[in-house]
DNA sequence: TCTGGGGTCCTAGGACCC
DNA sequence: TCTGGGGTCCTAGGACCC
């Protein structure tokens, strides 16, 4: 991959054809999607989430631009979101609309010749590429996504994962930018480390107390001082983040899911036992109905208790693998039996994991979160 | 301001074994 | 006797992402 003939310098618009990463990024995904069922929404302040009741306890899943404008933003509580735009139209979450436009999503990039696919989430991918010229492939398959679903997205063009999905940001609206070793510092380097990808609020208050403040001090930081206070896989693992580092390679290994949960906040806190019990169960169910989809047998389960006002536990356990459902839902009634008696609860949840195939996901990008 | 829901991965500490 | 060291498993908690 060393440029032929070369003197250590790579020219950024050299016509080599090389192996590149597109981060693909639709713009405003959830708001768009529901704009083009509903035409007459376009221009108006929209904000998505929850049921789409005002008052209830939920929050942002979107927000249009006229509702940004407003300081509105996703995660924000909805009962803020609406007091700040009294005139914004409040719409539910309809997850089936937005998996069968996410679908057609990747459907389109996935027929682009030569295109190797990963997705990441509703609304973004990774497309690994050999090209001269990446930049005309993203104009292309922006072109293809606009076509064949009516969406906008952005490109970030990069020579790593970590590059191509920290180039998105500036390329947004509908736009496209690129990163590679050579620019990376230049245009990151002054930055805060929470602007990185996996670094949030935690962490970067961290890293300020070890005297690391932009992207460039993490790059250079001492990584003894590193694996001292994150440990030996986050601590290096954070400062070849600073250097945009890690991984080129795109890779399409069929997702496979290591669990399933469900969990609700209720409106009203639950009190008496029974009421908590017949809440399980309802979780239960639906986190079966997911697994059985699986067909794989379930190794640990996981109760999520939020006693009101905010206090969250977790009660873990590792089971014996099988596939009989009254021996399952035993289980999580012994990590009912857990919690502590008489305390309000606001929140429950109940997880599965279930073994994994062999060889699934093996050696993966050290990246976290649902991808 | 008063905090959703669905995920993944990492770390620390204790138990247990050799 | 009054003390090792390593490995593995499990639980709980934390952090981050979309």
């Amino acid at each position: 991959m060393e440029g032929v003939g070369g003197c250590g310098q790579t020219d950024p618009m050299s016509d080599e054809t090389r192996a590149w990463v597109l981060h693909v990024d639709l713009d405003q995904f959830i708001a768009a999607v529901e704009v083009l069922r509903r035409p007459e929404l376009a221009g108006l302040p929209l904000i998505v989430g929850g049921r789409g009741e005002p008052g209830e306890r939920a929050v942002v899943s979107t927000a249009s631009y006229e509702a940004r404008a407003f300081g509105v933003g996703s995660g924000m509580p909805l009962r803020l979101a609406a007091r700040k735009v009294p005139d914004a139209v409040i719409l539910p979450v309809d997850r089936e609309a937005y998996e069968a436009a996410s679908d057609e999503v990747t459907a389109t990039l996935r027929a682009h010749p030569g295109a190797v696919v990963q997705v990441l989430g509703w609304d973004e991918a990774f497309v690994g590429l050999s090209v001269a010229d990446p930049e005309a492939s993203a104009r292309a398959l922006q072109a293809e996504v606009l076509e064949r679903t009516r969406l906008h997205c952005s490109v970030g063009i990069g020579d790593t994962l970590v590059r191509a999905k920290v180039a998105t940001g500036f390329g947004k609206p509908a736009g496209m930018f690129r990163l590679t070793a050579d620019t990376w510092l230049d245009v990151m380097g002054a930055r805060p480390t929470i602007d990185l990808w996996g670094v949030g609020k935690k962490v970067s208050a961290r890293l300020a107390g070890l005297g690391v403040e932009t992207v460039a001090q993490l790059a250079d930081a001492d990584p003894a001082a590193l694996v001292a206070e994150f440990g030996p896989k986050m601590g290096p693992w954070y400062r070849q983040l600073g250097q945009g580092g890690g991984t080129a390679v795109v890779d399409d290994t069929p997702w496979v899911a290591r669990g399933h949960s469900r969990e609700t906040t209720y409106p009203v806190d639950l009190g008496e036992r029974a009421a908590i019990l017949a809440a399980v169960d309802d979780l239960f169910d639906a986190v079966w109905a997911d697994v059985t989809g699986e067909g794989r047998p379930v190794v640990g389960l996981t109760l999520k208790v939020r006693y009101a006002p905010f206090t969250t536990k977790v009660f873990t356990k590792k089971i014996p693998a099988t596939s009989d459902r009254a021996e399952v839902a035993a289980r999580v009634r012994d990590l009912v039996d857990r919690m502590e008696p008489d305390r309000a609860v606001r929140l429950l949840g109940v997880r599965a994991e279930m073994t994994m195939p062999e060889d699934a996901r093996e050696g993966h990008t050290p990246t976290r979160g649902g991808w």
